[in-house]
DNA sequence: CTGAAAGCGCTTACAG
DNA sequence: CTGAAAGCGCTTACAG
């Protein structure tokens, strides 16, 4: 343990803040109704509402979140879980966007949201210890890998979860939400051999994602017997893994005239490969990626992608997450994709 | 006010859980003892220490946060604000990384970081209301503009506050961690000079921003007279944004051999712009970039930059956040920058 | 509709 | 070194 561990923060200022009992000697109330009138304001005259209402202004009363949630044995937050080892996560924008689609969500039911990165061993133990400990009311669970043990542990003990992606390698009744990954597969492949190109490779997200598995089974429906092994590399999600990936098919697939890449990042990865090989993009070899984020714009040509509804999934995860904490069993979400035409495909 | 804002999660599961108490009695020690041992263990026996230990082992007991919180005064937790209208934000690595690294520089000290975002008003009273109400030790505040409120507001309070990067417009005496822009934008225009480069222009990122003023007057610094109005255009640090300033100095300056551009993503943008005239870069125009972020090395050619450190900038932040809370007065901390040479000039 | 009272689960002087 | 007790600031049956 590193001497820091010990250090923690002192105590705020004076304890100079007003309570719900200076609230009721000013309103002339008992600080029972002044709760009453701050929750909701079920029976209560309109009288005493007024006059507390008055009271909080006058002496700008806030609640103290941690006494309230004493009593009412809610955490008044929200995990939001990040499971990967590396930093990919924030070099992809697709988190980023998914990490505030979901802020903005719970902005909407007043709970602010709790950033929790579990990529090892030591990271995982405290997340999970953080969630059991009450600190949060449930856990928004991202990139969870086949098999995440956070992913099991959170299901069995009960904690309101759902995961972004489909689970891979768990137990079944796991809440989710995903895009319509299968799906958006095929309409890019179909949309390649719509244009013409019959030798269409794929770069693949890693093989324990749903990511990874569900857009290379896509792929493969529309490809049929076409989608000769020396066609498939498996990348990493990561921009160099996307240009490794592509430099490995100019070698066992020279003769390749479109790529499908299962995200934008690995996309440009492959771009700049296909580039640096001579390449001329689309009129050598079109490429095609998946989630139109800002990266897609930004590649030259513009990236013809599939586009995922982030803010939608982020939205739909917080639902999911309130219904689930107020009791409800939870649900699979899959939202469809659509394909957008740019210039790269 | 929509009808789901009244909508706040039920309480957790059953309160099966244990308290303290049940940890006195299986270790036969009083609730003042067990407290102690998980506080520190001062002025407490080997023995009990141990039996209080086992016994926490033995019921599984996780402290109650809201309980101790109430107490202690302490949220236990802290604030990283992001002060941005646009999903900028997250369509920049930067924020991603700093993000990243402050949730790690905060989990050695096992405090989680709570993500607040305030572009608009109504989201700036809500983050206000949130860390007054005692829900936050202190803040870590990114990418305020010049005259942020809530800047302002905070350290007026007195809550314990950090900025990355300098602030602008804001009373004196407060705390940041900036990289030290200005050298750093000296460096990347010196290189470019030294590369023989005469007509080099620049993007700069909006003028309200410390990057947007401290990389200009670096660049002023070094051009000295050469520095004219057609070779500058303002850029807002979006990959939008760098492209059409970049097409705006095209018609400008059209005999510009070189630009140094005041961040990476804006940089991609304007090598899309001059790929898109059929300029070549770096034989007829040189680009630098600022920040060192992934996108650096995934433009091509990949981007000759200048590197922020951006995990010590976080990690610097946590420290100095620390030792505000912990009752010092604060301090300005610059960090140096790096030329980082790669293909691009 | 409202007040008085109990209690959520901790920590921390205060005695001893 | 340790226990008994007070109290942090709320909410919520319970009476009335």
């Amino acid at each position: 343990m590193a001497p820091e561990q010990s250090r923690r923060p002192r105590p705020r200022a004076a304890a100079d803040r007003p309570t719900i009992h200076d609230v009721a000697a000013a309103a002339g109330v008992s600080r029972g109704t002044v709760s009453r009138v701050l929750n909701g304001g079920a029976n209560v005259s309109a009288k005493a509402r007024l006059a507390v209402q008055e009271a909080v202004r006058t002496t700008g009363y806030v609640p103290n979140p941690a006494a309230r949630s004493l009593k009412t044995r809610r955490a008044g937050s929200v995990a939001f879980l990040l499971t990967e080892p590396q930093e990919r996560l924030f070099e992809d924008p697709t988190f980023g966007v998914l990490l505030h689609g979901c802020t903005k969500a719970l902005a909407r039911h007043d709970l602010p949201l709790t950033l929790l990165t579990a990529g090892t061993p030591e990271e995982r133990a405290r997340a999970r210890r953080y969630v059991e400990a009450g600190h949060a009311d449930g856990v928004l669970l991202v990139s969870g890998r086949a098999g995440e043990p956070l992913v099991g542990a959170f299901h069995r003990s009960g904690t309101p979860l759902v995961l972004c992606g489909r689970p891979i390698g768990q137990a079944s009744g796991i809440a989710y939400v995903a895009a319509d990954d299968r799906e958006g597969a095929r309409q890019m492949v179909r949309h390649l051999r719509e244009r013409g190109h019959r030798r269409i490779a794929t770069i693949t997200g890693p093989l324990d994602t749903p990511g990874g598995v569900d857009r290379l089974a896509g792929y493969r429906d529309v490809m049929g017997e076409a989608a000769a092994p020396e066609l498939v590399a498996v990348g990493d999600y990561s921009g160099a893994g996307g240009a490794a990936a592509m430099e490995s098919l100019l070698r066992s697939a020279p003769d390749l005239d479109a790529v499908f890449v299962a995200s934008d990042l690995m996309a440009a990865g492959a771009i700049g490969a296909l580039h640096r090989a001579g390449i001329k993009v689309p009129d050598d070899v079109a490429v095609g990626g998946f989630d139109d984020t800002t990266i897609a714009a930004g590649t030259s040509p513009p990236l013809t992608t599939v586009r995922q509804p982030l803010p939608r999934i982020a939205a739909e995860m917080v639902r999911l997450l309130m219904e689930i904490i107020d009791g409800s069993p939870g649900a699979a979400v899959i939202l469809p994709t659509t394909l957008v035409r740019r210039g790269s495909a």
